[in-house]
DNA sequence: GTGTATGCAAAGCTTTTGCATAGGT
DNA sequence: ACCTATGCAAAAGCTTTGCATACAC
């Protein structure tokens, strides 16, 4: 059976507190916050159970490497500005999953990554 | 300047032989053939070179990890079967860039990851 | 009390880097 | 001949794993 541990908890405040995906790094730092005796190993244990358990998302960012969400937060897109190097996450979306692709394939999930310059940052441009 | 070795036009050969992209085994594996004595870390390196030459793309596949692709190709997106864990390129986009970002955003680039069950296997599932 | 989850340390991967030298120009 | 690119080996990430024990139940 599955235990309620102060670790597990602190992981599962860190993404509610978070608005972000976050690296792994990111849920050790915020996560020793609440249990100071937080560890590397154990981070990973859990966040590999709240994938598979379907609490967290998996994202494999172009430009930030792996990063992890909560999987319950409505269907958004990632947007990274080359000048700033912010991540926005984007409401919506916009594909027509099955105009995406070829007859006979299945569609179950997508993902979206979209790359540019942020609002304040092309307002910077041109000045 | 820049040297024309065999190991870089052998890792450049391996691109125009294979249509998937590859992963940096990949290309170690296929570059060997060529070059017996080809390393690890000269494929690094080159790899590197070649993606900020524009020659080629690095991919950050959700399922399949990085990944690298000729820059030159027609624009696509890629869809993985998770029954038969295979790569499909998908010609085309159906993506209206405008319309994926908030006013102000400047989209320069986009990636699609799609996934779900490719014709062959949601056929056999019917079965 | 029992057995799972944690902390710690070591091991496994993947990728990068320093250095001597082979080889392109 | 010069100097870049390579091969080799070590180092530097990042992630996983084995083992003893703390602690949730």
């Amino acid at each position: 059976m599955q235990r309620n541990t102060a670790q597990k908890k602190a992981i599962e405040t860190v993404f509610q507190k978070h608005e972000q995906a976050l690296r792994v790094d990111d849920v050790l730092t915020y996560g020793r916050e609440l249990v100071s005796t937080l560890n590397q190993a154990t981070v990973y244990r859990n966040l590999k159970i709240l994938v598979e358990q379907g609490w967290l998302k998996r994202i494999s960012h172009p430009t930030l490497g792996i990063l992890y969400e909560r999987a319950e937060k409505r269907h958004h897109h990632h947007f990274h500005c080359r000048e700033c190097n912010r991540a926005f996450e984007l409401p919506g979306c916009v594909l027509k999953e099955e105009q995406a692709v070829p007859d006979g394939f299945v569609v179950e999930e997508h993902e979206i990554f979209l790359s540019g310059v942020c609002p304040s940052c092309s307002q910077e441009d041109h000045k």
